[in-house]
Parts: structure tokens; C-alpha cells; sequence
DNA sequence: AGCCAGGCGGTCA
DNA sequence: TGACCGCATGGC
């Protein structure tokens, strides 16, 4: 059993925020499967600490929920107006977590067009046919090879959809090694976002989600129907899209983007973005850790009311 | 019954 | 480029 005491986590909004499909709560605990091992956390109010049961070494622990990102900071660099204020106030603690690579490309692949409890069934389900048994009714997420040799008829029982061609040959391609992941963490963004881009069924969305999840790319900023729908409610003003993105903080961002591509300093850029100028005005607006706006954009919108 | 869900790939103008 | 469509499945 570990303790973290004084960090800035907050497990409910961190593990409920929709970025991670194994995790579910029971009682005070929330209990999950990782990398093969079932974890089970929760919080100590009276010594306001977290406490974590796992046979994973401790290091893991600390790396599985980034306690080493300075979150004052990164919340502090976000904050560029009062939605997003609103936001980072109400779900402070909410935390990013680091993803094993192969599971999160898979999960987020089933996640296209499917709600939540949708994409958590179609995991579990992978899990129980291909995955192997940890404990009594927890199974390993599968791995690349067991995907890529599964049957047909096993395949289909996972009901996938029209995703499951796609799931098994990007299974094949890291499973050949044909495909590797270790080639994106030295990659910057942008050419690691392109090269994830070449696996069929991964666009965008996915392979943003993939770089913000999982290698480590927090100017990251997936733009799905929920992320279109309160940046269109919230940012529609022509104050929210006109040029130079910083205005206070002693962070620079580095992210080059280039969003003009006419007219220059006109107005009126704000009318109907598409979902790829959305992603690019997210990275100029919000900066180098915009993943992290998102996420809690993100998470706001899904639980108004 | 019809629409939406952490979209993508293809086509057509 | 922009708009539209089909794609399986499940929840409301």
C-alpha cells in the first residue's frame, strides 16, 4: 500500500473524466486494471492523502497519474478566461494520466462514434476473449499479437462494429513490428501525429487523443463533438480568435501554428471553424499544455446540469 | 422511431 | 477545401 500525501489529485474527476475505460468505483475504492495488474485507490480525507494497493512498483504509480506535472503551473498557464476558469475551479485535481501506448491506440480507436459505456463494453469484451485472467473477473488488456492472430468469429463476438478490420490490422502492424511507438516519444507533435495518422482508422481525433494519453504530447488538443460543441457555445467571439495568442504568463508557447491562411487580420475567423482549424486555434489560444484545457473543458461540458 | 455517441475514409462538386 | 455518406452498435 502507497501513500502520496499533498499532491494535487483528485481521483473521482481524474478517473472519471472519460479519458481512461478501465477504471470503475466501488464504494470509496476506485479500481482499475493496468498494465496487467488490478490497482485500487482511493482518498484519505482526514490525512488528505491518496492511498494506492498495488504489486507495481511505486516509480509507476507516481508515473501512471503524472504527480511530477507541476499542476499550479499548468492550470495557471491555461487560464485564459472565465469558462475555462470555471472549469479548472470546480474539477481542480484533475490530472492527466499516462496511458500504456498499445492500449490507449486500441481503445481510442473503438471509442469513434460510440458513448462511453459503449467503448467500456467493447474493451471488456476484448478483454475477457483475448486478454488473460488476473484475478477473479479482471482480465489484462490484450496484447498486440493476441489481436492480431484472434479468429474471425472470436472477433466479431466483441461487437465492434465497423471498427474491428481496423482494429485487427493495426494489431498486425505492431505486432510485426511494422508499427512502433517508441519511434513517437523522439518525434515532436506534429511528426508523431502524421506517422500516427498512416494506421487506418486513426485520423485526427484519434491520433491526438493517442499523443495527449499516452506519448506524453500535452499541446495536444483533440477536438471531439463535446469539445466542438463548448468551444462553439464558449468561443465564439471575435476576442477569442484574433492574433497573438499569449496574453499573461511567463510560459511561451513554442507551438507554431499558423492559422491565417488569408486575409490576415480580418475578422470573422471565428465563423464555423472545422474540426481541424478548432484543434489548431486550441493550441495557439490555450499554449504548450492545452491537453490539459481540453480535458477540462472537456469533462465540464459532459457534466453540465 | 429516430438521434447521438471522445470519427474515419471515400466521393463529388 | 467543404459537404455529405456509410459504417455497426448501444443508450435514450
Amino acid at each position: 500500500m502507497y501513500s502520496f500525501s499533498d499532491v494535487d489529485l483528485n481521483l473521482d474527476h481524474t478517473l472519471d473524466c472519460g479519458q481512461v475505460f478501465r477504471w470503475e468505483r466501488e464504494d470509496d475504492w476506485w479500481v482499475g486494471v493496468v498494465n496487467g495488474n488490478v490497482i485500487r485507490a482511493r482518498h484519505d480525507i482526514e490525512s488528505s492523502t491518496v492511498l494506492v494497493d498495488s504489486s507495481l512498483p511505486r516509480e509507476f504509480i507516481a508515473s501512471y497519474f503524472r504527480l511530477e506535472d507541476n499542476l499550479p503551473l499548468i492550470l495557471d498557464s491555461i487560464d485564459k478566461d472565465r469558462y475555462i476558469r470555471e472549469a479548472i475551479q470546480r474539477y481542480h485535481g484533475l490530472r492527466l494520466i499516462r496511458q500504456e501506448p498499445w492500449e490507449c491506440m486500441i481503445s481510442y480507436m473503438l471509442a469513434t462514434a460510440s458513448s462511453i459505456p459503449t467503448i467500456k463494453m467493447r474493451i471488456l469484451r476484448l478483454s475477457r476473449m483475448f486478454g488473460e485472467e488476473i484475478n477473479e473477473g479482471f482480465y489484462s488488456f490484450p496484447d498486440a499479437t493476441s489481436l492480431a492472430d484472434a479468429c474471425e468469429s472470436d472477433l466479431c463476438e466483441c461487437k465492434l462494429g465497423f471498427r474491428t478490420g481496423r482494429i485487427q490490422r493495426a494489431a498486425q502492424q505492431v505486432a510485426d513490428g511494422e508499427f512502433c511507438f517508441d519511434e513517437l516519444f523522439e518525434m515532436d507533435y506534429h511528426d508523431a501525429r502524421v506517422r500516427l495518422m498512416e494506421i487506418e482508422g486513426i485520423g485526427e481525433k484519434v491520433a491526438d487523443c493517442i499523443l495527449l494519453f499516452s506519448i506524453d504530447k500535452m499541446e495536444s488538443f483533440p477536438v471531439d463533438t463535446h469539445v466542438r460543441q463548448v468551444v462553439e457555445k464558449y468561443y465564439s467571439g471575435d476576442e477569442y480568435f484574433g492574433g497573438g495568442g499569449s496574453v499573461s504568463v511567463g510560459v511561451s508557447v513554442s507551438v507554431s501554428v499558423s492559422v491565417g491562411g488569408g486575409g490576415g487580420g480580418g475578422g470573422g475567423v471565428n465563423s464555423k471553424l472545422n474540426n481541424h482549424k478548432m484543434g489548431e486555434w486550441g493550441r495557439r489560444y490555450f499554449g504548450e499544455y492545452c491537453g490539459y484545457a481540453q480535458e477540462y473543458l472537456y469533462y465540464c461540458w459532459r457534466m453540465r446540469e
